[in-house]
Parts: structure tokens; sequence; C-alpha cells
DNA sequence: CGCTTACTTGACATTCTTCAACCGCAGTGG
DNA sequence: CCACTGCGGTTGAAGAATGTCAAGTAAGCG
């Protein structure tokens, strides 16, 4: 309790960080400053069963949620009861669910594993954004990450086959989770059913099946008690096409220089 | 000569608005002084040739791209020659390629028919959104109308047959059109091929004139010469489940109330 | 007229879905 | 302790949806 208590103070530095913070620090270089104005916004983490709904299909919602802990998606659930997964939302990532169109949400934000959230107040977005330069460069970064995320996956619906849109979504979880700490160099806890991941897909639970046993198979994938390995990484990537540059937008190494640097560079392109 | 003259001074009211001002009305109310600056903003033209790129895949461009006349698309290209089509580009519609990421564009921009198109400055966006909040306003929901459409396309190649992706593309073209004035309550022209509409919605160019002959067989749609008819729209709606939420999301009906009471109103439903 | 491009059609192969059953395991209540 | 239950994973067989290949047609255009 008191070492506890200790280390919930001196520990401001990166290795107390929450996954938001890692999260953001790999899209610009963020002060001491930022993270404790980042570590107040997400201060009072919310409980959030496995399988509900953080925001229904529908709701004009107030605010924006900051996952901490859990697997999360967007999703769209159809009146026969199919559903389809729009996107994964893993640690630190923000649905910032500002704006949204006259008649509410056209997807529903929900749980897929027990999670603990940060709710966001509308205007702390903003006031965070406004005080924190930095902050708002990753912020936008990140939201461009998650488009091109989503192109990606609108890509590999038209053009990959089953194992292959299977094998570029565990890449990208790869990356994305190591880019939170919550992956080694080739494995993370998949805490999702092959459900789940046809509905991600767009696949049946039992094409999913035998998509894995491909990948399995040839000696690329080992997937049992909810662990994934990557028993040939280079293999995976190859036969998904995961391209680095994908990697390095939806989740670049730790921003080690002054962004403004970045920024001037742009600035004098066009002129 | 003189005539014209004339009308180009006169008319500054709507009839003379370009197909970006033409949209962009629809997302907020627009001062005449807000029309004047979008006016001088795409106000040297530049042609572009039938299938040609406006930007490459892997560009860094600089500044943005407004889309005046013709059809235009995002697309991603695979090293195999296959591609994707990620969206259509309507006249109006504005390629806000702000802030991509390192390594430049995912996707390249490119030309389906000859296209007119306004190129514009990086800073000259930026400084149009300080001086005219509501072109800001409308601009930011024309950027939500568009992620919404990328996640109906991801539904509906997860969820819907080829059939249904077609006549959802044509619910949306011809809201879209109609948004524009480029479409009636029932028809615009289609300037595509079927091989467009395949690579599109992921389908072959086969299945697609099968699924075409589907959709003509039921009397819903016509579609010669370049020419889309809805022969029996609300039935063309209902099979494909296209909602008139997503219809007021992507292309509401001309704004006429001052945003700002909307505005205000989301901001008293948090607290 | 001959060329090209887009559309159409038929036959066949492949991919994927559906339905149904079974297995193994963990929880649960008797 | 055991039977029961439910869930997730696995398997087989059949059928639907879609892709591929190949050929033919129609319209536009130099």
């Amino acid at each position: 309790m008191l070492a506890q208590m200790e280390s919930s103070v001196v520990e401001l530095d990166s290795r107390s960080d929450d996954a938001f913070i890692r999260k953001l620090s790999r899209f610009a270089v963020l002060s001491t400053h930022d993270r404790d104005a980042l570590a107040r916004f997400t201060a009072r983490p919310q409980l959030g069963r496995a399988r509900s709904d953080l925001v229904a299909q529908g709701d004009v919602p107030d605010g924006g949620i900051v996952i901490l802990e859990g697997f999360a998606c967007r999703y769209r659930q159809q009146a026969d009861g199919r559903r389809q997964i729009l996107a994964f939302l893993l640690p630190g990532d923000l649905c910032d669910v500002e704006g949204v169109s006259p008649g509410g949400m056209d997807h529903a934000i929900g749980t897929l594993t027990a999670c603990t959230v940060g709710r966001v107040a509308p205007g702390s977005l903003k006031h965070l954004a406004l005080d924190h330069p930095q902050v708002a460069l990753a912020l936008q970064k990140a939201r461009l990450a998650e488009e091109a995320i989503l192109r990606e996956w609108l890509v590999g619906f038209g053009l990959r086959s089953a194992p292959q849109r299977l094998a570029h979504l565990f890449c990208e979880l790869l990356v994305r989770l190591q880019a939170v700490g919550l992956a080694t160099s080739d494995s993370f806890d998949l805490p999702l059913t092959q459900a789940d991941l046809g509905e991600a897909t767009g696949l049946s639970t039992v094409h999913v099946n035998r998509s894995l046993q491909t990948l399995r198979g040839a000696g690329l994938i080992q997937l049992t008690n909810r662990k994934f390995r990557a028993i040939n990484l280079a293999g995976l990537r190859s036969m998904c096409a995961f391209s680095s540059l994908h990697e390095q937008c939806i989740a670049p190494s730790a921003a080690l220089l002054p962004s403004s640097a970045v920024l001037g560079a742009a600035y004098v392109q066009h002129s």
C-alpha cells in the first residue's frame, strides 16, 4: 500500500504512463507538462462489462472515450442481427465522437472484453488541445492513422482472400499493441473469438476457422488459448502485403524530433 | 459576351455558385461574404485528363484539391495491377490532403472522367477557416460525411450481396449528386464503366454486369448510355437498406437554421 | 472500313456460406 | 464427485455466390 502510493507519486516519467500517453508519444514529442495533463485527463476510469455498449447506435454522444484496458470495437448492427465490426479499439485509443451527424451515431461502440475506459467531456478535449499544441498534433495524427486503417480494411475486403485478411489483421494488431507495450516482437494476447474475427473480416465463423488452419498449416502463426504468436513474421507480412509504410503510419516509432521541424519542412515545400 | 460579363457580376447568389459552394451550403449557413471567399478560393481551375492521377500514391501532396466538374476517385493500386476504389469524388468534393502520414499518401487520387479541379494551397485553407467560421463548420461536416460514407462502404463489403452493394452505391451517388444539383429526383449521368463499378464494389466486371441485370430485371433501375435512372426508388432503397439517416448525413437538405443554434444545443447537452 | 472499348453471355472453377453435428472444456448445481 | 449446460472451436457435406476464361456483340471513331 505504501509502496504503491510512493510509486504513483514518484514515477511521473514514461514508466507509469497509461496506454493513452504511450500511444500519443508515438505521434509527437510530449513534455512532462503534456503528460501530466493527459494523466489528469483520464484520471477517473470507469469499468465496462464485456460485450456491452459504450455508445449505442443512434446515440448523440457527449464527449469521447479513451480505452485504457481491454478490447472494444466500432460496429454496425443490422436488423437481421448480423453485424460488421468497423474497427478495433485498443488500449490508448480515443474515440473522439465530436460532432456526429444529425440523427446521432451511425454505428455503435461496444466492448469485446471487460474494459476500463475514461470518459472525456466534450469541452475538455478542446481545452487540452489549445493548451498543449503537441498533444493536439498527436491527436490529429492518431486520427489520421485511424482513417488509414479504415481504408486499409476496405482494401482488404476488396482485394484480399480470407487468409490474407486475417493475416493482415494480425499484423495490424501486433503493430498497434506493440505501440502501447502490450505485445512482444511477435506475440500478444488476443481475447477475441473466431466469431469476432469473422465479424471484423466479413467472413463466416466456419471460414475463419478454416483460414486460421491454413495459416497454421503454412507455419505462419500459432493461435491457442487466446494467445497469438507469429511463427514466421516475415512470411506473414509478405503474404498479405503488410507494408512498413502502413505500419509507420498507424504506429510510428516513438517521436524523437521536435515536430516543429517537421512542420517547418512541410511549410517550406509549398511556397 | 456583354451578357456574360453582366451575369458574372450580378449573380452572386446561389444561382452562379459552383459545386463546392453548393455542397458546403448544405452543411452550414453561408453568408454572401463566405460565398465570395469560396468563389475566389477556386478561381483558377485546372483541367485533368480522364484516367490521370491528380495525386499519386506515395506523394507528399501540398494542399488540397476541389473537384469542380467530372468524376474522380481515391484508389489503391496493388503490384499485380488490381485496384480498389476507396471513394468517389464528385463535383464539390474537397480532397483535403492535410497532414498525410510519414512516407506520403497511402492511396492515389485519380480522375475517372475529364475533370476541372481547383488546387488549394495548404495555408489558404487554414486562413479561410479562420476568417469564415461557418465555412470551417461546413468543411468539418463534409469531412465527417466522407468518413461516414467510408464506413458505409465497409459495411456493404461485409454484409451486402453484390446487387445490394450496387444498389447502395447508386443511392449514394443519387443523393450526393442531388446535393450539388447534378441529379434529378431519380436520375443522373453516370460516366463510369462496369469495370469501374467493379473496382469500387470489390466485384469482378462480369459479376457487376450480371448483378446489374438482376437489378434491371427486378424493375428497379435503368442504366443505359451512361444514364442512370431509378425506376423504383423506394424498392431500390429498401433492398439495400439505404437509410434516410445516412442520406441526411452525407447530404443534408440545405442548411436553413443558423448553425450556432445547433452548436448551442450540443453544448447544452453535456454537463 | 478496321480498330478499340465497353458490354454481354456461357461454361466452368473457386471461394465462401450454411447447416448440422461433434468435441473439449469450464462452470454450476445437485 | 458427478451430471448437466453452454460456449468456443472443429469438421464434413452440400449448395450458393462469385471469379475466371473465352468468345461474341454493339457502338464509337479514326
